[in-house]
RNA sequence: GCGCGGUUAGCUCAGUUGGUAGAGCGCCUCGUUGACGUCGAGGAGGUCGUAGGUUCGAUCCCUACACCGCGCACCA
């Protein structure tokens, strides 16, 4: 027995260690495996895409639940001889790195970036991801996930550039983006437009006012955005106003003299809603633009992009919204046009990165279409019939719906069709500087679209850049080579899993699915299985704003990765949110000792075995020897159906509580008295059998305990691979 | 307003086709020159949110309600 199980496991002194020899054997790429001989060349793929964190700052628990997850799929079908390759990255995430440096600079040098410049914020938020990049990298490793490090890529890499920019020009050809004039969620704090999904609703009270429309009265909630009311509508079967015409002018006293408003009847009107009459500001909300698109109305802009009133505003003007109200409301008292106030509570839309109020405002962006019917060449989606016409809306929801993509929880499967079918066109542009420029270039009224800047003088590049999400959504091919056509691409797509949080379900999960599908004609997993949230002992999210985050490290330094990985995967129901809890980290601390004494003590006990006998052929086996093994293999058969269905959970605790209170408590306990005993047959039998044991144990546990168990097996006579990392699984 | 999830031991959470419940931590008692004090043996602690229903039997299925969280919508 080696003289290291004399003392206590140490998972310090093992971890970095084990990781760096697997590292170098090369055993986390499937090619290698092959070439070693560990994996057959013609064996299944499975194949994993790590979400590729965001390289703003340092990983939290959070992530590394994640990674326990995926990583424990991944050690199962390694051992199970597929070819698996789990494929690692990190994404620049444009606006939240962005934002982070620009906040530290605004911080130590009181510094804005028009100060310093494009390029040279550029610069500095790139050195920031780089050195953020380096630390998740870092932190990751010592989660001691195995991901193959040859395949490593970055958002915003130059094989990513290209891919970027190639899906930015085939979408263009086929006219599924455009460049148009369109409401936009338009942040002033952060001068940029976001989608819906960077918006966080708050809850404001506020005052809602009647006011005195010339022979109506019209409710609000923001005087300040009347200024240019011209149009007042009301639901064509609203008997109250039926005297009124579509069409129809009036006169009337508004906030800054006389105007004509022009009738305009819409059925979105609801009837119930205050008065059933409002006027529109459809340059500032939405609702009212659709209605003035519908009816061909005119539309003025009040605000401008800084929050500030516009001339339009009259005496008002240069104010901002916010100090401007009161003053307006004051005004129109004193023109006897305030009808009523009543308290009133909404939620305002704030921007998630920078806190900003969201002024809607009309901008030329760029957007894909979701509802544009393209044909697609090629299809293997189920439902999806290559040559067929179809819109990306109808390839999300036909992906999901026809079985292409699994998603095991109903809940959330529901919650993506919702979500689909209200989906609007997806504003891909952004008023920052870090991240994917937008590939087109511009002169005079020529446009050109292509990877590369065109050739002659006059061209300048559009300002903006992507949506973060436009790189990320090609992230399992992006990653393959695409659009070469590599083998890995052959090989590796579409991919057997991805495990993201429910929180990127829309922004994220989808959008895979719609790239997926138009670039390739292919899902992007085959299985999607959504996970909860590590939150804090308050059950708040780890954010940076907060602070709570919990290093990783600092729990693996204090316990061990292994014992890290088992706290937070055991107990925790895949979907549902956990409060992270130290105790249960601390308790799988002691199992891993627990398990190096279990190895201690069958090594010590079996090393003069002088011929390993293992299995059923044992012709000494007594009738009790039978019922162990029987028991051992239905834990094995109950913890491969779990790994199949992806309750790793399940899986966990099951051998957990194998090794613990049946392989320890009662199978050790009444060994002991055979070991002692004379009779040598019955001994050697027995030694066989607690070796066979210990070894079943270390592989299925393996995937959830990658060192200690890897540990232990480097000591095993019964070694069957170099790594217990490829060792077979159990059948 | 609509939808989704949660409500189980002091705390954090499991509970896979319905047979009156488990893990970690914490607590109490005893023990240990024994593979293991990062331990062992034993124990206390739960009317499984409430009220109905289905069933021989419900933590589990159905209905309603309450509270907590989240998503979507509204936000004139």
């Amino acid at each position: 027995m080696p003289e290291k199980f004399l003392q206590p496991y140490d998972p310090a002194a093992t971890e970095s260690r084990l990781y760096a020899e697997w590292e170098a054997s090369g055993l986390f790429n499937p090619d290698e495996c092959v070439r070693q001989g560990v994996t057959p060349a013609e064996a299944p793929t499975y194949s994993v895409t790590l979400p590729p964190p965001n390289v703003n700052g340092v990983l939290h628990v959070g992530h590394a639940y994640e990674d326990s997850l995926q990583d424990a799929v991944v050690r199962y079908h390694r051992m199970k001889g597929e070819r698996t390759v789990w494929v690692p990255g990190t994404d620049s995430a444009a606006i939240a790195t962005q934002s982070r440096v620009e906040k530290n600079i605004q911080k130590e040098e009181g510094k804005s970036r028009h100060d310093l410049g494009r390029e040279e914020l550029v610069r500095r938020v790139a050195a920031f991801a780089k050195e953020s990049e380096g630390t998740i990298l870092a932190q990751v490793r010592r989660m001691g996930a195995s991901l193959d490090w040859s395949r490593y890529a970055y958002t915003l890499d130059e094989e990513r550039v290209q891919a970027v920019a190639e899906a930015f020009k085939r979408m263009y050809d086929s006219g599924l983006i455009y460049r148009g004039h369109r409401i936009v969620n338009w942040d002033p704090k952060g001068q940029t437009t976001i989608s819906d999904d960077e918006i966080v609703y708050q809850e404001e009270k506020a005052v809602f006012y009647y006011l005195k429309y010339g022979p109506f009265t019209i409710g609000t909630a923001r005087p300040e955005t009347k200024f240019g009311d011209k149009y007042v509508v009301m639901h064509p079967a609203d008997m109250r106003y039926a005297e009124w015409k579509d069409g129809q002018t009036i006169e009337l006293e508004w906030i800054n003299g006389p105007i004509t408003a022009t009738i305009v009847k819409d059925e979105s009107i609801d009837m119930e809603f205050g008065t059933g009459v409002m006027t529109i500001t459809p340059w500032h909300s939405m609702v009212d633009f659709d209605i003035a698109e519908r009816h061909e109305l005119d539309k003025e802009q009040i605000i401008n992009e800084y929050g500030k009133l516009l001339p339009i505003a009259g005496e008002f003007e240069g104010m901002k919204i916010t100090e401007a109200r009161e003053k307006i409301v004051e005004k129109l008292r004193a023109k006897g046009l305030v009808v009523k106030e009543e308290p009133y509570v909404h939620n305002i839309a704030t921007a998630e990165r920078t806190g900003g109020i969201i002024e809607p405002q009309i901008k030329l962006q760029w957007f894909v279409d979701v509802t544009k019917p393209f044909v697609i060449a090629h299809s293997e989606i189920p439902g999806i019939e290559s040559g067929s016409s179809l819109t990306l809306k109808e390839l999300m929801l036909a992906a999901v719906k026809h079985g292409g993509v699994t998603m095991p929880q109903e809940g959330f499967k529901k919650a993506y069709f919702h979500w689909i079918e209200n989906l609007r066109d997806w504003c891909i542009s952004r008023q920052i500087w870090f991240g994917h420029r937008i590939p087109v270039w511009y002169k005079d009224e020529e446009i050109f679209i292509g990877t590369e800047a065109p050739t002659g003088d006059g061209w300048a590049q559009d300002p903006d850049v992507l949506d973060t999400w436009f790189s990320s959504a090609l992230w399992t091919f992006s990653t393959l080579g695409w659009p070469r056509q590599t083998n890995d691409l052959a090989t590796f797509h579409p991919t057997s899993f991805m495990s993201p949080a429910y929180e990127i379900l829309n922004l994220w999960v989808s959008r895979m699915i719609l790239m997926s599908g138009f670039h390739l004609g292919q899902v992007p997993f085959k299985t999607v299985m959504i996970h909860g949230l590590v939150r804090d002992k308050q059950g708040r999210k780890f954010s940076k704003s907060l602070n709570n985050g919990i290093d990783p490290l600092d729990m693996i330094n204090k316990y061990g990765a292994d014992a890290l990985r088992m706290g937070l995967l055991v107990g925790t129901a895949i979907g549902n949110d956990v409060s992270f809890d130290e105790s249960r980290v601390k308790g799988y601390k002691h199992f891993a000792n627990k398990l190096w004494n279990i190895a201690r003590f069958i090594l010590e006990n079996t090393a003069n075995t002088p011929e390993i006998n293992i299995g059923r052929t044992t012709s000494n086996m007594t009738e009790g020897d039978e019922a162990i093994l029987a028991a051992c293999d239905a834990l094995t058969k109950d913890v491969t159906l779990d790994m199949e269905e992806f309750r790793m959970y399940m899986a966990a605790e099951k051998i957990y509580h194998y090794a613990w209170h049946e392989l320890a408590d009662k199978i050790l306990e009444e060994s002991k008295p055979i070991l002692a005993g004379t009779d040598e047959i019955a001994k050697q039998s027995r030694a066989s059998l607690l070796l066979l044991l210990l070894t079943r144990t270390l592989k299925l546990l393996h995937p959830f305990m990658p060192f200690v168990t890897e540990e232990i097996y480097q000591s095993m006579p019964t070694k069957d691979a170099n790594y217990l990392m490829v060792a077979k699984w159990p059948v």
